[in-house]
DNA sequence: ATTTGGGTTGTTTTT
DNA sequence: CAACCCAAAT
């Protein structure tokens, strides 16, 4: 392994940076992953290092596996299980070792976010929360953030009003965790660190049990993800934290940049390399990217280059519709196939899942095969959920959500009345709640027909624990789908979706069988831990041939030949609902840099001048970020400009059934370069108020709101704004006498 | 207890 | 324009 050949000399010198702290800051498309699998194999070949002593962290379950297979093909095929894995990952796992200290049965089961909410739906209606406003959502992030912050109910704020309705909820809601042997994905963090901090013993078998900590996306950890780095740590704190400022997009769920802008402070004597070469890019993408970047304030400044030629350039295209934008880019990507790229060199990249309906559509119609990564995902779907509920119950008889769950499908006829007796039975004779199904004949005022699918299922349950230990989870699985007659119940449903909801379930067991032969592991807990933790990305299989589609959060980390970022409006890129606070209108900028330096050798900015969107048609305006790329980068003379009307099909042919709506406002916005600049709007007194979309102004009887789109032009300039309590009004904007507001 | 219907609601990103 | 939640009917 010669690997002054294999790198560059600021990769070379960070892989082979001796004792102590070191902070990668690697930009875009720098070889960011090329340094982390040299480091550990740098590790182990060239140093002697045990390589069951390093620790990697990953941002993906896909990364870890792919980082996996190159250090073994770096240090040879003879390394055991390598410790590579993401954060929650590993606090899982940790915390099946040290379970008892939480509070926990190792056999604990993770709740995800639509299991949490159930619960705190529970606990809303129990302890009576007394403002209504509370949705079980939002107390659900709430809590999730007092928990990033490694904040237990009696440590959270206690100022406000609210702050006592979310302190109360949150110690009722891990009261029911405990009492269910659950735990969150937050907790998966927060105990490790806690017990780290508090316990002696814990200490002793985890700190310094990892002489090196690699960690990947520094940028995107939160603060118990950095506090765990931290309590794993000892002298001389081999910590090699590779990550990018400009690439930081989780804020919003807890993510503290100032983890690795503080990073000197919490390892003092750290290293800096930075790795500043770019290799995945054309020169004019890099310079897009460069400069849109670098119009953000809190970054260390920084330019990436490259020694790739300058490449094509970046294409504009605006569409009349959303489903136009679909059906341009099919068109598009067809071209590129005739050209030689495969469907597997393309990525779509959108802000919202919501516009990958649109999109879809039009590849469907062009025949051009793709993939959604994400969306509704897999293990978040009922029938599958339903499933596996069975088995959650199986390894852990105190999870009542899932037993419910069960209960509930296929339908068995008992409700809130008959459950809540069972529960009470359960506590009366101190057993788990799904070990008093066997019990259920005792129970009073409960119908014999209800008693006896109580006792069956408890029956079923009992059987299949029995043999939990020597048959394969697939093999439950079949027997629970066969005896629970679960498909001819989803069949009876009937409708368009059962055909894929039996899909789903056959695809689920087919899971279980393939997990059980790639980890060579039956044991029922580890997956259902794995499927718990799996992320959209880890399910993707890439090199299957076809177009993807995704979100631009999941592109992170990714790169293809081609990418399309979709969507390039005022509305949605950036996206209204983020900018609240300081800052967000950066991360949003970042989103951008992110789904620009995705692509090696074309970036397409796409957008569609109306939009579906609150049960209207919408009019939008280019995304703001736009103007923040140098013109001549830009390739807006041959396409956007001269041939709108051969690129954007108007019509019944190309609008496909829109109807004369579509083909009204198809002419107007789609003559290109008009159309990428916003309109002023004028306002009562005649005076230019130039509104853009986003902003928010102020009405004298609707109060503030938020500008979400414009229609027609002229004196008939409507624009539509989305008020508090008045809700989303169109308004000429002539007469509203709307006036901004900071 | 489940189903159906109405009305409401809300629409960002995710481990 | 969904999807979704809740309430009354069967």
């Amino acid at each position: 392994m010669d690997l002054a050949a294999l790198l560059n000399e600021a990769q070379h010198r960070a892989v082979t940076h001796g004792e102590g702290p070191l902070l990668v800051v690697a930009g875009a498309g720098s070889g960011k992953t090329r340094v982390l699998t040299y480091r550990f194999a740098h590790l182990v070949r060239d140093r002697g290092v045990d390589a069951r002593s390093i620790l990697a962290v990953t941002f993906t379950n896909k990364a870890a596996r792919e980082m996996g297979e190159r250090i073994r093909g770096a240090i040879g095929g003879t390394a055991g299980t390598l410790a590579i894995g993401t954060f929650h990952g590993f606090g899982a796992r940790f915390l099946r070792r040290e379970a008892a200290l939480a509070g926990l049965d190792p056999a604990f089961v993770i709740y995800d976010t639509d299991d949490q909410e159930r619960l705190l739906r529970d606990t809303i209606k129990e302890i009576g929360i007394p403002h209504a406003s509370w949705t079980p959502g939002a107390l659900r992030s709430r809590i999730s953030a007092l928990k990033g912050q490694l904040l237990t109910a009696d440590e959270a704020p206690a100022e406000k009003p609210q702050d006592q309705v979310i302190r109360r909820a949150y110690a009722e809601y891990e009261r029911r965790l405990r009492e269910r042997n659950a735990c969150d994905f937050d907790d998966l963090l927060l105990w490790p660190v806690r017990l780290l901090r508090d316990d002696e013993n814990v200490r002793e078998r985890w700190c310094g049990r990892y002489a090196h900590l690699l960690i990947d996306e520094y940028q995107d950890t939160n603060g118990a993800q950095h506090e765990l780095v931290r309590g794993l740590a000892t002298p001389p704190w081999n910590v090699f934290a590779v990550g990018d400022e400009d690439q930081s997009i989780y804020r919003w769920r807890g993510a503290r940049i100032g983890n690795i802008l503080e990073f000197e402070e919490t390892f003092p004597g750290t290293a800096i390399h930075r790795l500043e070469q770019n290799y995945r890019s054309t020169g004019r993408i890099l310079a897009a990217a460069n400069a849109v970047v670098q119009r953000n304030r809190s970054r260390r400044p920084k330019t990436l280059w490259t020694e790739r030629g300058d490449g094509e350039r970046i294409v504009l295209a605006c569409a009349p519709t959303d489903l136009g934008e679909g059906r341009w880019i099919a068109r598009e990507v067809q071209e590129l196939i005739r050209g030689g790229m495969r469907p597997g060199d393309v990525a779509l990249l959108y802000r919202t899942n919501a516009q990958s309906r649109a999109l879809e559509e039009g590849f469907r119609r062009a025949g051009v095969p793709y993939v959604i990564v994400g969306g509704l995902r897999f293990y978040e779907r009922r029938e599958v959920k339903d499933l596996l509920a069975y088995l959650r119950v199986l390894v852990n008889p105190r999870d009542d959500l899932s037993l419910v769950r069960a209960i509930g499908a296929p339908p068995r006829g008992i409700g809130e009345k008959t459950l809540e007796r069972l529960r009470g039975l359960a506590a009366e004779r101190g057993v788990p709640v799904a070990l008093a199904l066997l019990l259920a004949g005792e129970l009073a005022g409960v119908r014999a027909a209800t008693a006896r699918a109580l006792v069956d299922l408890g029956d079923l349950l009992d059987r299949l624990r029995a043999r939990l230990a020597v048959e394969p989870a697939a093999a439950i699985a079949r027997q629970i789908i066969e005896e629970t007659g679960f498909v001819e119940a989803l069949r009876a449903e009937g409708g368009p979706e059962a055909a894929s909801r039996i899909e789903n379930v056959q695809e689920l067991v087919s899971g279980m069988q393939e997990f059980a032969e790639r980890t060579n592991d039956a044991s029922l807990t580890e997956y259902l831990t794995e499927v718990s933790l799996l992320s959209d990305v880890d399910a993707w299989d890439d090199g299957i041939g076809r177009v993807s589609l995704m979100t631009l959060h999941n592109a992170k980390g990714l790169e293809f030949p081609v990418c399309f970022i979709t969507g390039v409006e005022e509305g949605l890129l950036p996206h209204p609902m983020s900018m609240e606070g300081d800052g967000d209108l950066e991360e949003e900028r970042r989103l951008f840099y992110v789904g620009l330096t995705r692509a090696k050798d074309r970036v397409f900015l796409t957008r569609a001048a109306t939009r579906l969107r609150f049960g209207g048609r919408i009019d939008t305006l280019p995304s703001r970020f736009l103007r923040e790329i140098p013109a001549e980068l830009i390739d807006d003379a041959g396409r956007s400009a001269t041939s709108s009307v051969e690129w954007f099909p108007r019509g019944p042919a190309g609008a496909g059934g829109g109807g004369p709506r579509d083909e009204e406002r198809a002419g107007a916005p789609a003559r290109a370069d008009a159309a990428w600049e916003s309109e002023p709007i004028l306002d009562a007194n005649g005076r230019e108020a130039e509104l853009r979309i986003g902003e928010r102004v102020r009405h004298p009887v609707f109060g503030d709101g938020l500008v979400l789109g414009t229609s027609g032009h002229g004196e008939t300039l409507k624009v539509t704004v989305e008020f508090g309590w008045a809700g989303v009004r169109k308004l000429f904007a002539a007469f509203a006498s709307l006036q901004r507001i900071g």
